[in-house]
DNA sequence: TTGCACAATGGCAACGTTAACATTTGGTCG
DNA sequence: CGACCAAATGTTAACGTTGCCATTGTGCAA
């Protein structure tokens, strides 16, 4: 039954058409340079038989792909769906495809991302860096191969952008001292996270910036179990008025601690959180965080590489800073 | 300076050595025919010029892209990250590459998608199907492109997969009569959803089946707070002793009304939601919810496409049921 | 009438790869 | 020693598209 459908080619329109290859081909590119009832039995060839361009030998021809690569170590994080809609959107935008490739082998390094890339349709790549690649120094793009880095770490060879993580510590470490705390408590993340310990740097030296020793930091695992504990250690401490968690499923948990030690937010200790994640989730609690446009981290990157068409761009280092969402959980001491 | 790069070929990796076109791609492809010596000679050759095969070359002759299209409407939803993963894995797992599409534009259409995803590079595609598009049933996939759609809903001409949504409010209804409650009331989503409107019918069919008459349903929009208002209303209704809600944000929301309105769950109401999303965000609840396996959704709807290979595998519909996972908010009665 | 400009279209080649077939080489066996 | 075989390598053509140049046709000024 069903014929074998062989692919409808330029050929096959021409034919049907009754004029040149070439023809089919200025029709399909609206060329001016084709009469206009020409054109029209060209297209209705190309109606009755189906025809779509063959991308392949449409790229072969152009040396081009239009397409932009994405490689992720772990496809699983947050914002990653955020920077993928801004991935899309960008891509959308310059007539682009995206081609995401997860990049499961087991060594970490941009050189696999890279050479996973290699084989695939794609004018340029970008890839996702949750953790320190051990090739990150070394690594050298491909020739050719417009990379671009989502990390906050510059790197020599290839432009990078991502969230401001330690000006979002400044934003909320000097919100909460404008607020009249003395000191801001912190509950950290675990160490490989690099956004996280740059949350962990930003913190600490926008403290010492205001001249106040940084207490000691709990130490949490992005949980709201490890929140909660951190919030019934630091209800006991008396002069912790203000805890600054590394993500707000912590700063939620820690709130909960506190308040099962019976200690209330905002009334004895504020809390802030960071990523805007509670959204719709939490039915009792607005509470004052951090709010990322990883979209825009997402644009930045595929329009830095589509946005380019061959004109060889250079490195460039871009950090996007987050926005302090205000919420019920800080209590003003002035 | 920098010399305009052109792309490395096979010609120039045969002539550096000394064999012929041939014998490179022999060479790429691993072919026992070629000498060992030969063998390592062309690698020799490829590594010194940065040889990669071309894709458009290679996709070109064979006619086939090993690539899958992927076709949103919306990128941010639940259980897209976890379907992307699996989309990711299975294409791994055939030598297939990924290619993401957002079809932003207006008409929430297939043809549309389809369309879109026509001049990509793509041997089948994935649709992922939020609401009902307008021409559900007239919808022709195009041909030679296998076309699977993600959704409940079964379609004539293209292959289906989703989550049992029925199956799953099935789970969660009768769980909660063998826990010897008598009826189980149930938060809805919004009727746009197809996934919600599926839980609905199962609630009400499941409950008719046990000859039980479902009682009025309470109308949430998927947000906490929707479920803080139900649980509040549904706190006064004496014959309410257990509450499905459709998914765990409002799950964990009626919790929260349940409470300020002076019920403890689970010893006054039982409370069960869907998703399993709450996960680390919240410290003090081990929410009863039901576990949807979204990656093995993903990796099902490319096997589908990349597992075919050139055989026409035919139209098959497919529904993985949830798991009910066992929390601390569901009391035994009996 | 010729020459010329311009519009419309056609022919050819090349992009990089590889399947199919052709050729060469070295060795074995009757 | 010639016939034959297998291993190793080479040659050709084709996949579908499009840039470049050539060709044809049409109208207009010289």
């Amino acid at each position: 039954m069903a014929a074998v459908k062989k692919s409808v080619s330029v050929k096959d329109v021409a034919r049907l058409a009754g004029v040149s290859e070439q023809t089919v081909s200025r029709t399909v590119h609206d060329s001016p340079s084709v009469r206009p009832e020409t054109k029209e039995r060209v297209r209705a060839a190309m109606r009755e038989l189906g025809y779509r361009p063959n991308f392949a030998g449409r790229s072969l021809r152009r040396g081009r792909f239009k397409t932009v690569g994405v490689a992720m170590f772990n496809i699983t994080g947050t914002g990653n769906l955020d920077r993928m809609e801004g991935f899309a959107a960008a891509a959308d935008k310059h007539g682009y495809a995206i081609t995401l490739t997860k990049v499961d082998g087991h060594p970490y390094t941009l050189e696999s991302a890279s050479s996973r890339m290699s084989a695939l349709p794609v004018d340029g790549m970008v890839v996702i860096m949750n953790r320190m690649p051990a090739d990150f120094g070394t690594f050298e793009p491909l020739p050719g191969m417009q990379t671009v880095l989502v990390t906050m770490l510059e790197h020599p060879l290839c432009s990078t952008v991502d969230n401001d993580q330690f000006d979002c510590s400044r934003q909320v470490v000097e919100y909460l001292l404008g607020r009249g705390h003395k000191t801001v408590h912190f509950i950290s993340c675990p160490e490989r996270s690099l956004s996280g310990m740059r949350r962990e740097e930003g913190w600490r030296e926008t403290l010492r910036a205001h001249g106040i020793e940084p207490p000691q930091l709990v130490r949490g695992d992005w949980t709201a179990q490890s929140g909660y504990a951190a919030g019934q250690a630091l209800a006991d401490d008396p002069t912790c008025t203000a805890i600054y968690a590394s993500n707000d499923a912590m700063a939620y948990g820690c709130i909960r601690g506190l308040e099962s030690r019976g200690k209330h937010v905002p009334e004895d200790v504020s809390v802030v959180g960071v990523d805007d994640s509670l959204g719709d989730i939490v039915p009792d609690c607005r509470l004052t965080t951090v709010r990322f446009d990883n979209k825009r981290v997402g644009m930045w990157a595929v329009d830095k590489i589509a946005g380019a068409e061959g004109v060889e761009p250079g490195v460039e280092h871009m950090l996007f800073p987050g926005v302090l969402v205000e919420g019920d959980t800080v209590r003003d001491w002035r």
